[in-house]
This record gives structure tokens, sequence and C-alpha cells, in this order.
RNA sequence: GGGAGCAUAGCUCAGCUGGGAGAGCAUCUGCCUUACAAGCAGAGGGUCACAGGUUCGAGCCCUGUUGUUCCCACCA
């Protein structure tokens, strides 16, 4: 061999270079693998939380296993990358503009803004490209320069223009979280929930008509003045006869009407509310339903306003104490109490946050999700796991109308003008309009979109959509989308409602893989404040990006949380460092000419056996994957690799590759054979050592990345020899044990004397039984009687093991007994499952007759550790 | 308050449509057996949270309870 792998397994010293190789010879690309029959992937968007690192290494992780898995079965696979890339570069593009005005971040009033935006620019993107990178990520690079492009802008226009064009976007009131220190609108994750110390204030407010009043309790006195009903729940018979009437405001002299509606709860305080639909959000949606009049009782910085002489000029609080102390002297005030509520705060400055109506631009939502509700009742789009159905239903059957304006710096601005003169509203797709009616320059909206607006348009926004390109029309609809189940509700079910209203009704994807979260190893979500984050590329650098792939691929199961456990990595790079020397043993026993010709003509039993088992293992890797079971397929590798053919094929095969010969060179053959299948098999999960090892294995210019992923194929099935040829494994498994728990040292031999019916099979197989458990013989014969001897005993065969001077008999006594006692039990449990008439009434066939079977097998067991027994106490 | 997930070996988790509980790590015992001590051969360790139910048979299905995590809505 021209090559050889270095003796120590150090993925960085390749892992780079194989990165490399397949750049150059554009393996990402479409060209390699000419269109067949699509199958694209999609990748979430990086969230600009920028949390998520180890979230992201696995969504690309599991990404690209499936990609390989893919694009070695013949399909072509294709990564799209995420949206945010394109997010950021706006992001970026803002800034850079806004610099070159001089705008600085005391204009903007935003902490830390421009230096955000920058980092992000020049930390985050950067970090996630080389992230992808050091992950071997075959995400198509041509691909993602056209998602940074300014096409995205265009779509997202047109949706808008569209929709408005449709009545599906209004500018409405709404109630928005409004710091009045910060003067600005907070969303609701920037606000934070304290529990604060408070009164909860008792009133009545008397009947218009004199006939007495009603009496209801709050805990901000203050809004009084902004009341326009008084609501009770229409259940509740206290209050029935009374809904209709009205009230009069105290202090105030206005006169409200009493409502009935559903929000209000009968159980808490005296179950009626008054209702403030200026001042707070669940008032504001009980007024929308009943038509009341919205009244603003405070200026931008909480205090009140002039229509409100008494008050006017006071701050909120000053106020609240003022209103009491009149609600008081008018008798309007019953009792005050002690409450501790909730109270919304600001995240920067901590000040109360006052709700506030604002206008705002919305998408009607109920229309729009009836589509995408039934694209996956009918199964167009599944979820995996299904049970995600449940969260996608729930939230859009019970969907409101979405809010995308945000008033935020950057992002797509809405494509909005209003002009100053007349107030005229255009909406258009040109980036300045004139006003229609007076001909003046309109003003642009300052409010920006949501993110997920652009993010939803994602699968045909980045294939160039709305105009209709040869890409839009080859990869859309794409395939698989995978992503955490955290954002299901924010871009999976936007992006298929997005993608039924513009694409003519066909949904963005097939299938949606939804897995969990990284957590941390406590279980904690990874945070920046927790400073508890692990950063992929860090794990990468000690342990290899395949370590890290293989780690976060197996060992959990779809949509469930994993927790980042350092010994977990540890555990795969210890696997990829024992393929990596089964490898070289491999390679070291091949003659410096040898060429791989495929399996040779004839097969001895164990080559049969682990060429039946390999061809097994195809079957169960690939419908692993179908089923999207990629944690069950990676495990049953390792347990192939690691257990099949390290502790057993290449232990068979020892005596053979020193022997020469016929034996010698079939062992090769069959040795590189597999070895060639597995490192297929593993190469999505693994992909760096699995190339590394393929090129040296090959010597040849081809990458194991542009192989044929190997299937089950029926000439491979050797079933009926393999299960022989477990006879053996099993007998020398029971002889290992023995052995062992005797403390007999390895180079101790022993003759091995056996009972079996098996005569042939064992003595074919008596060089494993030399090399692997020391025996200097094989004897076989009938009814032994031996004074000395252990004996190892399984379904087919008794095997006695003299060693006098090394047995104890006691010892061999207890042993002997404590397996009878097993056996016996087994049969027992067998017996009286048999013994059970239901179990033979209504049990299947199969089952019943594989119960009889074992309990055959079990008795003849037991026959033959009675026989030793027997032998011993003679 | 509504919804969902989880509860299995000391730890972290598998266990696919119900047919005698598995892995890795940790522990214990032997091995420097010429690919690998990041290894090899063995061993011990579980009332599958609790209580009922369905079934010939339940870790798995149903009901309830407890603990825990998350999402959504938040109490005037």
């Amino acid at each position: 061999m021209a090559k050889e792998l270095a003796k120590n397994y150090d993925p960085s010293t390749f892992e780079d270079r194989i990165y490399q190789q397949w750049m150059e010879k554009r393996c990402f690309h479409a060209e390699v693998d000419p269109k067949k029959i699509p199958y694209t992937i999609v990748i979430p968007p990086p969230n600009v939380t920028g949390q998520l690192h180890m979230g992201h290494a696995l969504d690309e992780t599991l990404q690209d296993i499936l990609i390989r898995w893919k694009r070695m079965s013949g399909y072509s696979a294709l990564w799209l990358p995420g949206t945010d890339h394109a997010a950021i570069a706006t992001e970026a593009k803002i800034v850079e503009a806004m610099r070159k005005e001089g705008v600085t971040k005391d204009d903007i009033g935003r902490d830390g803004f421009m230096e955000r935006a920058w980092a992000w620019k020049e930390q985050y993107a950067g970090r996630i490209d080389q992230q992808l990178m050091k992950l071997g990520s075959s995400c198509d690079w041509e691909r993602e320069r056209f998602t940074m492009d300014e096409g995205c802008s265009e779509a997202v226009k047109e949706v808008f223009v569209k929709y408005y064009e449709k009545g599906l976007i209004y500018r409405g009131e709404r109630i928005i979280n409004w710091c009045p220190h910060c003067l600005t609108s907070i969303s609701n994750a920037e606000v934070t929930y304290e529990e604060q110390d408070g009164c909860f204030w008792h009133l009545r407010y008397p009947f218009a008509d004199g006939s007495g009043y009603m009496e209801l309790a709050t805990t901000r006195p203050e809004t009084l003045l902004g009341d326009t009903a008084v609501a009770v729940n229409p259940k509740d018979e206290r209050y029935a006869h009374l809904v209709g009437k009205k009230l009069i405001l105290p202090l105030v002299g206005r006169e409200i009407p009493v409502v009935a509606d559903s929000y209000v709860d009968m159980e808490f305080g005296t179950g009626v509310v008054k209702i403030t639909p200026a001042h707070d959000p669940n008032d504001f949606m009980v007024g929308q339903r009943h038509q009341l009049p919205v009244i603003n009782v405070m200026t931008d910085d909480a205090k009140i306003t002039e229509e409100y002489p008494d008050y006017a000029g006071m701050d909120r609080y000053a106020a609240r104490k003022a209103i009491v102390a009149d609600l008081e002297k008018g008798g309007f005030l019953i009792k005050t109490e002690p409450h501790v509520h909730n109270v919304g705060t600001c995240y920067r400055c901590g000040t109360t946050v006052e709700p506030r109506v604002s206008l705002q631009w919305f998408v009607k939502m109920e229309e729009l999700a009836k589509p995408a509700i039934a694209a996956v009742r009918s199964g167009e789009i599944k979820f995996v796991p299904e049970r995600f159905n449940k969260l996608y239903f729930n939230w859009m059957e019970d969907i409101r109308d979405w809010c995308i304006s945000r008033q935020l710096w950057w992002g797509h601005r809405i494509p909005a003008f209003y002009c100053d003169d007349c107030g005229e509203l255009v909406v258009t797709r040109e980036d300045s309009a004139v006003c229609p009616k007076c001909g003046k320059a309109m003003r642009q909206d300052p409010d920006t979109l949501d993110t997920w607006f652009s993010s939803a348009l994602w699968p045909f926004s980045t294939l160039g959509w709305p105009q209709n390109t040869e890409d839009l029309q080859y990869f859309y609809p794409t395939d698989t989308l995978v992503t955490g189940y955290d954002i299901i509700t924010f871009w999976v079910s936007r992006m298929i409602v997005a993608g039924l209203e513009h694409m003519d009704g066909v949904a963005p994807f097939k299938t949606v893989l939804i897995h969990g979260l990284v957590r941390d190893a406590q279980g904690r979500k990874m945070s920046k404040s927790l400073g508890n984050g692990i950063d992929p590329l860090e794990v990468i650098d000690n342990y290899g990006a395949d370590a890290l792939r293989f780690m976060l691929a197996t060992g959990n199961s779809p949509g469930n949380d994993m927790r980042f456990i350092d010994d977990k990595v540890k555990a795969a790079r210890n696997f990829a460092n024992k393929l990596w020397n089964a490898s070289r043993f491999v390679m070291m026993n091949l003659p410096e000419d040898f060429t791989f010709t495929g399996l040779p003509q004839t097969l001895r039993m164990e080559d049969q056996w682990i060429v039946s088992k390999f061809n097994q293992l195809a079957k169960d890797v690939n419908d692993n994957l179908d089923k999207f079971e990629l944690g069950v397929a990676s495990a049953k590798l390792y347990d192939f690799i690691w257990d099949v053919y390290c502790d057993w094929y290449i232990e068979l095969t020892k005596s053979r590759l020193r022997a020469g010969g016929e034996s010698q060179e079939q062992a090769q053959a069959v040795l590189v054979w597999v070895l060639r299948g597995m490192l297929k098999l593993l190469h999505p999960f693994m992909p760096f050592i699995t190339e590394e090892i393929w090129q040296v294995l090959t010597n040849d210019e081809s990458m194991i990345m542009l192989e044929d992923f190997p299937v089950y194929c029926e000439e491979n099935d050797y079933t009926k020899t393999a299960e022989d040829f477990e006879k053996v494994i099993a007998a020398i498994k029971a002889v290992r044990t023995i052995r062992t728990e005797l403390n007999v040292p390895n180079s101790a031999k022993a003759k091995l004397y056996f009972e079996t019916l098996e005569v042939e099979l064992f003595s074919s197989c008596s060089m494993f039984f030399e090399n692997l458990v020391s025996a200097s013989e094989l004897e076989f014969g009938q009814n032994y009687q031996f004074k000395n001897a252990v004996t190892a005993v399984t379904d087919v065969a008794r095997i006695f093991i003299p060693m006098e001077q090394l047995v104890d008999v006691e010892k061999e006594l207890a042993r002997l007994a404590k397996e009878e006692a097993k056996v016996r039990k087994d049969i027992e449990f067998v017996q009286k499952k048999l013994d059970n008439p239901g179990f033979c009434e209504k049990a299947p066939a199969q089952l019943i007759a594989a119960e009889r079977e074992k309990l055959a097998k079990a008795e003849e067991k037991l026959a033959k550790v009675l026989q030793s027994i027997a032998s011993w106490k003679q």
C-alpha cells in the first residue's frame, strides 16, 4: 500500500484537509450528482438571540446525516441554508447605511445597538460558517450566497403588497407593552414579570337610574378614568338581570354600560370587572368584542392627560393616590386590602410596563390558517414525531391575527407610505411613493417587519421567487425540514401558511423532523446569562467533529431534549479510535499489491456469518434512517463495528491472516469488503474519519462521499450458516466465562472435551477454540466421566475443561447449582406460560412454537447441568 | 388556568406496532493476548415513580395520584 494510516487517531491532522478535498472536488455541488430525484432539506434560521450554538450543531448534523445518506443512495440532495444569514446581512446593511449618514447610537436611542449589530455581522455569521465547515456540513455554498442576496427583500415586499391588496393585511389598534422610561415599545419577551405588593381597592359604581350600585375591585384605580364599561360573566346569575344597564363612572361622571363577557372569572373577587380598553390587554379584547370606545388617559411618559384637569400632569402613581383619596371622599371606596400580583417590568430599566394602544400592522390569520391546518390533517405534511401535530393544531386552531410590525431598527422595512398632509396611505413595491392626492413625497412607515415574516417565505424566496426561476420550479416543494420544537409556532406554521398561499396551494415541505434542545449537563437550557453554553468549535478541537456529530446523533430519540455530557463525546471519540485501529489492523495485514475485487467466490462459515450480519445491518440502517430514527441507526452501527467486527470477526481471522494461502486471501478480501461497507454506512454519521480511512484503503481517486450507500441484498443472506455459527460463539463464551471466573490465565492451555451432536460444526471450528479460549486440543465423545473437570454448558453442547490443580470442588458445585437454578427458573417460566390455557388459545401460533422450542432447549440444558453435578458428586 | 413532555441500573439515556428489561459511563475481578489500556475477557447492579384497570400476557395501552420540565394564557 502506498499510504498508511497514522499510528494514532488524531482528527485534527485530517479533518481540515478532507473538507478542502470535498470543496475542491465540488462534492457539495449539484453537478456532481446530476439532478435525478430532487431531495432537498431545509435548515432553520439561526435565531438572532444567539444562544443556540450547540442547537445549531444539532440542526446541521441531523440535516447533514440525512443529506449524505440520500446522496449516497442516489438522490440529489440539497441543503438550502438559513434565512437569517439574510437577516444578519440586512441588519448589517442598515447599520452601514446609517453610519454613512452619520447616525449614531444616541440618535437611535437604543443601548449598544450598533455594537450588537456589528458583532453579529462579524462574529456570529462568521462563526456559523466556521462551524458548518468544521462539522463537515454538505451545504451548497453557491446557493447560500444567493440567500444573502437582496432577493429576499423583494419577496417580502411582494408578499406584503399581495396580502394588502387581498385585504389580508390591515392596520389596527392593539395593546403593546410600553416602557414610560425608555419611551419605547418592548416585546413580550423583553417584559420580565415580578411579584409586587399592591392593593386591592373595592369600589362601588352607582347605577345611572339611582337603583343602587355594583361592587368591583381593582389594583389600578388610576385607570378608572379610562373605563368604558363594567363586565360580568354571561353565566353569572347574580348579575344576569343587570347586563345592559348603565352605570355612572365615579369622579368622571361618564355613563358606561354593563356588558357580559366570558373573559370574566365568576369566582374571582365580586365577579365584576371594570373595563379599561386603553390600559389593559384583556380589557382591550373585551372592548373590541363589545365595540367599546378606547380612551387613553396617559401620555408617553405615563402622566395623566389634559383631558382630566384634576389629575393632569400627575405621574400614574401620584394620580393613583389622588384618585383613591377622592374616591374615599365621594364614598365610592368600600375597602382596601393588600394584594400580591405579577407586574410586568422593562427588562432594561426595571420600570413597570404600561400597556398602551398603538397602531400596528396585522395579518388576518383565520382564513390563511385553514388550508395550513388541512395540509397537516390530510398528511400532506407530516411531523416526526407525530405528537407535535398537537402543538401545531393547538396553535393554528386558536390563531390570532399576527402583529407583524416591530419598532426595531433592523429588518425589512414595512412598504407603506403616509402623506403627512392629507393622511393618505399607499402600499407599494417601490422604494418611494408620491401622494396620489396632493402629489407630495410620502414618508415610509418607520417600523420593520417581524423576523418571522421574511423567514416564513424562506422555502421559496431563497429560490428566486417572485421570479418564476428554474430553481423554484425544480426545488419547490422541498422535502424535509429539520428543526427544534421551540419554533414550530413561530416559523414552521408560518412557512406552511405562506407556502400554501403563494405557491398555488403546494406545501413547502413534506416532513418536519423535530428535534429537542441540547441542554447542559444539569439539564438547564444553555444561555448567555447562565454562562453554561458550550461552544461546539471547542468540542471539535478537543475530540474531533466526528465525535461531536456522533454524540449528537446517537443515544436519543426524535423530539426529546438531550444533555450535553462530556463523557458522551469521549465515548464517541473512543469509538472513532476503535474504528481507526481496526482499519489500521486490516491494512497492515494486506499485501503490498492488494487489489479489492469484491467478495471471494467461496466463503467459510465465519465469513458467511459476518457477511450475513453486515447485510442485516445495511437493512437496519436504511430502515431506521427512513423512519428518521437516527439514534437507532447509529447505535446499530456502533454495536456492529465494535462488537461484531472488531471483537469477533477480526479475532476470528487472525490465525488465517498468518496462515497464508487461499484462506488468508479469503480473509483479507472479506475483511476489506466488510470494512468498506461499514465505512460507507457510517459515513453520514462520521464523515471525516470514514473519508480518511477510505482514501487510504482504496488508494485511488475515489471519495467515500460519492460512493453508493449499501443496501440489503438477497445473495448475501446466510441466515442458516450464521445461526450455526452462533452456536460456536455461544460455546466460546461459555468456556471464556468459566475460565475468567476461575482466574485461569490465558497462558494455561487446556484440552476441551465436547459432548454434542454437532461434532462436525465444532470440529471445523477447533481453530477458534484454540485461539480464543486457549484450547490445546478438542476431543469429541459421549458420557465422559471426569473427576476434576469444570463444565461449560450451552443448548447444544457440554464442554469439559479438566484442570484439577485449579478447581475447587465446592466452588464448582456452587457454580453449577446456580446454573441449575437459573435454568430451572427459565423452564418454570416457559412452562407456566404454556400451561396457561388462555395463552395457548389466544397467542399467535408462531409464538407458541417458539416457546415450545425454548422449553425443549432449556430442558436439554438442564439435563446437561444435572449430569455435570452428578459427576462431581460421585 | 389550558396544553404537552418526562419519571427505567449509581449517572446519562435507549427500549419502534404489548410476548422473559438494554447500552455507554461508573463499580468489582482478571488480562501489557503484536490494531486499539481511548483496549480485551468476565461479573455485580433494576418492584421500569405510585395506585387501579384492560389482556392469556403490560416498561409499553386506559384512568387516577405524585414529582419534574417546557409551551401558551395570565387573575381585574
